[in-house]
DNA sequence: ACTGGCACTCGCCCGGACGGAGTGCCAGAC
DNA sequence: GTCTGGCACTCCGTCCGGGCGAGTGCCAGT
């Protein structure tokens, strides 16, 4: 038996007052604050049906209906009607990240923007070096021995490492450096720099191969081997809305995956272009976070993607003013990106 | 009346036992289990005394004691014997931190040792801009009107931000900038430079003036006046052990409070010389923290401070052990960057 | 100054009773 | 065939009273 539109009206309905309520909620209350233009009973017929096909349950007999991850995937994909963000909000969202002056700056204020606009804890990844481009390598002698390499990417994103050289390198040395390796890297994405970096050792004069070698050693961790993705953490107070009831009683375990830069790339980082993704309860491969929900997206300047960004929150949550807001803040990040 | 040698005794069998088991410790639970020689009857006398000093006190009428904060502040000051560490924690600690590459991966294996060993939140600020010199500052072409001004730290601490110029400006009059400015901080204390990056402006021909003053302008801003400290959190997780016992029943305002980056900075960041320094519940001023304790330090090469570490945990928690980790890991991170 | 004894106080736990919300089902109406 | 009103039932949450036990305070005795 298939379910015809009253049952989704009723499914609907169940979602968004259990939502709201944070109760189970029963066939006259539905009627009562829905127009639904039937009566209790035949609610309850219909209910029957929703609970037979998985997508409502019971917490023990005679008491209301709450929806399982099955219900508000349903209600997600086919029920929930866009919310458009009220002017206040986008101008908020605006003005919040107006201010900001460095690329720390736009990652810090808009982590707690999210936080704050979808009371839920928010995440933030850094602009993805894999994404990006060079814009400069900078290479600044610190002793005879040893240089800072500086590398500036289009994203405006900084990473720095130290590099031991084999021996003694004169500053003439270093700007030799400095110019090859610019001008073989710069404006090349990072993705496709390793094969490069191969190339510079390898047309380099023998007597330098050494120094160089261990340049581009460095070179290829920070640019590519190494887990360059950084993360910012907003909203962990929100867990605690909605009392000991989320989460199955306790923090611990989302605690504990939040603490694991890890997994909080995969919940936020896999994007593909354009969507929002939605991950309900047990829909999380991480067995900590089946009781939460993580709403994702990408975001980056134009159409391109150089990031992820979402916010993790009580199965129990609303859905289509979450997924508005992450979608509105990320499109605005990118454009703030773009301008740089 | 004063407190003898057995009262302070009992006080602290209280707070060492009502610290392992979370729960009220009685008269006769505490002379079975520690060698106080006198009868429960004596405890209880005691006891009392006890209580009416403010020290211990009763949950409900007949129920066991518990240390009050006063309790444990005279137990932290005079009564807990420095625990030494274990040659396998000295070990792990070593090995922990033996690895890491940059500055970053020094703090952030620094603050997750720190968890571990102690098991509760820790907290460690990187080396204060405040404390440090200039190393290096790197001038970097983004586009005609646009440079990347790059500061290198003695710490090893690497601070970006962009400078937006008034004008169109070649390529040797940013290397002129580079020099001039490097000249004139390279080696200071940051503290000491507003005069001089005031000097610089002052010194600087008349049709360049306005240039070197956007860069003033931004180099104070990116040394002096921007809130430049920065923070490593983790081990929020051990805030849920001990279940709803700890905190008052709600993480709610440990949450919030650690979410505040200048909090953090209060608890970790006001450090003397060498002290351990540990705040008891109410001695704390922030107000959400009024039933955590912190247990912080300074740390830096040899004897000097550059930035503060520490952890947050329940006033119920065991002090000597948090000190003496507390302590042996700001002295590990010391000698590390020592080595640099 | 310490100890043993004793009466007392409470918090916790258990079982039973009660009220209420919500259900499932059925017979009847449209 | 679909919806509705009614009815009996289930079970949760709460409240109440009693028994238990841990722990205390006090007092008289050593």
């Amino acid at each position: 038996m298939s379910l015809d539109d009253r049952k989704l009206e009723v499914l609907r309905a169940i979602v968004e007052d259990y939502v709201a309520t944070q109760e189970p909620v029963g066939s006259k209350a539905l009627v009562e604050r829905h127009q639904l233009g039937v009566s209790p009973a035949t609610v309850r017929n219909d209910m029957a049906v929703l609970e037979e096909e998985g997508y409502i349950r019971q917490p023990h007999t005679s008491a209301g209906r709450v929806p399982t991850d099955a219900g508000y995937r349903l209600f997600v994909d086919r029920l929930s009607r866009v919310k458009a963000l009220s002017p206040a909000e986008r101008r908020a969202i605006e003005r919040f990240l107006a201010g900001a002056v460095d690329l720390d700056d736009v990652v810090h204020r808009t982590v707690r923007l999210l936080a704050q606009l979808t009371r839920q804890v928010a995440v933030v990844q850094y602009p993805s070096l894999a994404r990006s481009s060079v814009r400069h390598l900078e290479l600044v002698p610190i002793s005879s021995t040893r240089l800072m390499l500086v590398m500036i990417a289009d994203t405006g994103r900084v990473e720095q490492r130290l590099v031991e050289l084999p021996g003694p390198t004169s500053n003439d040395d270093v700007l030799d450096l400095r110019r090859k390796v610019n001008a073989k890297l710069t404006g090349e994405k990072l993705a496709d720099t390793p094969p490069l970096v191969q190339a510079l050792v390898d047309e380099c004069a023998p007597e330098k191969r050494i120094t160089m070698a261990c340049l581009a050693s460095v070179l290829l961790e920070t640019l590519v081997e190494r887990s360059d993705e950084r993360l910012a953490l907003a909203g962990t107070a929100n867990l605690t809305r909605g009392g000991v009831l989320d989460f199955q009683g306790s923090l611990r375990p989302v605690l504990e995956a939040l603490e694991e830069e890890v997994i909080l790339l995969k919940l936020i980082g896999e994007v593909e272009p354009s969507t929002t993704r939605v991950r309900i309860g047990d829909e999380n491969e991480i067995d900590n976070l089946r009781a939460a929900s993580v709403v994702s997206t990408g975001y980056g300047p134009g159409t391109t993607i150089v990031g992820g960004l979402g916010v993790l929150g009580p199965t129990r949550m609303d859905y289509p003013g979450t997924i508005a807001t992450v979608r509105a803040v990320a499109r605005y990040v990118g454009d703030l990106l773009a301008q740089n």
